[in-house]
DNA sequence: CTTCCTGCAAAAGTTTTGCATTAAC
DNA sequence: GTTAATGCAAAACTTTTGCAGGAAG
């Protein structure tokens, strides 16, 4: 079974678990989204799935991100992006362009990332807040913009 | 001088440096965000500034943001929140409920501080990136939804 | 007196929803 | 067959803008 196979199946069994279905839609949807290697606004996402309404594509990326399968990305454009959530994708942060506004996925060398892991569980237990994720991005400025 | 003789003198300063003017409707959006201890939204400011109308709210926050006053805030509600700039608040993070949303200002401890800042920086010069800020918030449960 | 700000109302943009029909299981 | 998904259009919501009048420097 290839990964992608894979990504298909536990796209389905999170969905059934929430009592919905993997209908062709959200499939083109999931396979957008895991083509990107960034988060993609709704414009993105229609282009890459022709003959999927607006409408559809909203609600289905939302039964996907209560299924557990698709992240909305906040960003500081006014609309949203999305991406597959992380458990289904190497672990990232963003680069994310003041300029331009361009969103990057990138990931980062194991020992940073683990460093920096141990500083936000000692600031959760600090805060006494139950900590469930962080939120990181690193706001720049990006090649082209340079 | 007070220290909020000190705020409004610099955002004052700010303004007339993007030939622009300090007036009573500005002051009061930068009071109220300078009491507020977490970052607001719209309905906040409007509530905390009787007689300022949607529109001017609107238009002063964005040139308050303009001249380095204020600072929009991303959350994942669909709409802004807003504080006053890094540089005139001490530096902190946000806590943000992922139950109510609610979202709580939080100082950290200077050496996690340091901590985090050598690892973003690291991070910074490993995927060169030109960085200019970055932007964590812990999402987590309050005490209240606990 | 020139430039910027204000306030109202209308518009623009993204996202959500009602409803009848179709598809999935 | 029963329940959920679809597609269209219309609505809801936050945010932006045009314009005429008023205030600031």
């Amino acid at each position: 079974m290839t990964r992608v196979d894979d990504l298909h199946t536990t796209a389905a069994a999170r969905l059934r678990a929430a009592g919905q279905r993997y209908t062709g839609a959200r499939e083109a949807l999931v396979v957008a989204l895991a083509g990107a290697g960034k988060p993609l606004t709704i414009a993105d996402v229609l282009a890459a799935c022709p003959g999927v309404p607006q409408s559809s594509a909203y609600r289905n990326l939302a039964a996907l991100e209560q299924a557990g399968v698709v992240r909305r990305v906040i960003t500081d454009e006014d609309f949203a992006r999305y991406e597959l959530a992380e458990d289904l994708t190497e672990h990232h942060h963003h680069l994310v362009c003041s300029s331009c506004g361009r969103v990057e996925d990138v990931t980062i060398p194991g020992d940073l990332e683990s460093s920096m892991d141990r500083t936000l569980d000692r600031l959760a237990r600090r805060t006494g807040f139950a900590q469930v994720s962080h939120r990181l991005d690193l706001i720049g400025t990006c090649r082209d913009c340079a």
